[in-house]
DNA sequence: GAGTGGTCTAGACCACCAC
DNA sequence: TGGTGGTCTAGACCACTCT
């Protein structure tokens, strides 16, 4: 093993900095210059607390530290690593045009053919339930009316990058294919579109938290990663609202991309 | 004091689940289900060490799951309590229309005055240097070539609220009061089409990750709260881009909206 | 079996806060 | 001054991974 090359300084016990912070310091440093690359290993516990000189409880609050930005993950048994930043997907601000429903592809699987990734969907579950409060307000209907709702989880090439569930108005989803697991071709926007409500446009409210323990375990999320909540409004081209969607996605593997206008 | 009502259930301890995270399981369950109320004090250290009868390091690990979560914050001397939420504040897909140039004001002035608060601008640097790669592709300047860059913070009644770096190609800044600490009515985008290049569009490209450490101290945020990062380009109507404007804001206390068209 | 991280105990001293 | 959280020590036993 011959010692950690990255293991050079020592804290220093006078600063008000905490020792553990000091040790977090020092690895978020050789981190962030390059010294420790991603997927490689930090020195071990045991190294650490014999470098330092401090006991392993010290120790192990630095790495938590580090566990909490996002820099490192632990694997139980191997060791601690530089956290792998997973390849990050752009949402266009396009993603919705019609081209591509027109196409037969429902937006998400549009997406993914363009990177040639192959996309799943799982954990499927339709039903009639009551609108959320902040869904109703959206969907322009009273708080708790039944509305249909479509919840699923998307995957790439095997790794889940989407929760999503959509609400939609029962009028507009009774006796079609909204109803059904696989809405078709096109997915629930065509189906939307064939009984004659032109889509125009949509509106996106974006935010980010930390994800609940149900989030990461579905997202297989490590600690440290926030997630974007995405809500998605659809109006048709009288402006009636006809579905909303709320999509829950990993931070680290999004950035969403859209357009303002200057006037 | 008569004993905390929330502290009913024993930890199982044949349960798989370690103990501290049952521990945060029952705590968090008062959380959301409002036993616990928005700036409420949790039960203290000792008292959780002597319901669940734990040592200390147990009921702390539990504590320190639900701040990672963002759900509590600790004041030292004083206790640990259910995180407020700051109100949230929407930031709309229009917020840089021409008009509100026109009224002489920047787009943070004009969006923080509508909501009357009162609007602060610190920490200002303007500099020349060389631009970081991923702005130097949007600027479409050469990687490392000198621009003028704008540093400042933004608050709202007196608490931060935005971190924000504009990158402005030298042959539009220099000589105008873009190079001033402050560079006039309607800001910078007033001062760019002055000299006759009319903006048309703008592209933001949002990503989300947990702060740094410099960032959670400038923008005062508590751990368990990311932050968005937001990318945004300014377009003239030739298509040349002519700002790019880096801004990190608290992930809790922002909503952005944005409208995506459908044909 | 040796090495790793995961959990937990039972103390200690300190800094900060409210009374 | 007593209660609070912040830091740190020095152990223990366990589960997991690799060889």
């Amino acid at each position: 093993m011959a010692g950690h090359q990255i293991l050079v300084r020592q804290v220093d016990p006078t600063s008000d900095r905490a020792v553990f912070r000091q040790i977090a310091d020092h690895l978020r440093e050789a981190i962030q210059d390059g010294r420790l690359r991603t997927g490689e290993k930090l020195p071990s516990e045991a190294q650490l607390m014999e470098h330092y000189n401090v006991a392993r409880m010290t120790v192990r609050q630095a790495i938590q530290e580090l566990k909490a930005e996002g820099l490192a993950v632990s694997e139980h048994g191997r060791g601690v690593f530089v956290r792998a930043r997973p390849p990050v997907k752009r949402l266009a601000f396009d993603r919705f045009a019609r081209r591509h429903r027109k196409e037969g592809k429902a937006a998400f699987l549009a997406e993914s053919e363009s990177v040639g990734a192959k996309a799943d969907v799982d954990m499927i579950k339709v039903r009639e339930a009551p609108a959320p409060g902040d869904i109703a307000e959206r969907l322009r209907v009273s708080p708790d009316e039944t509305v249909v709702v479509r919840s699923r989880r998307y995957s790439l090439d095997g790794t889940p990058v989407e929760l999503a569930t959509s609400y939609i108005p029962v009028d507009l989803a009774r006796g079609t294919r909204i109803m059904d697991d696989n809405p078709g071709p096109g997915g629930i926007y065509a189906r939307i579109e064939e009984q004659g409500r032109q889509l125009e446009r949509f509106i996106e409210d974006v935010s980010t938290r930390m994800p609940t323990h149900e989030e990461a375990r579905l997202l297989l999320l490590g600690p440290g990663v926030p997630v974007f909540r995405l809500i998605r409004t659809a109006y048709d081209v009288e402006g009636r609202p006809v579905e909303v969607c709320d999509t829950i996605m990993p931070g680290d593997a999004y950035l969403l991309s859209y357009e303002l206008p200057a006037h």
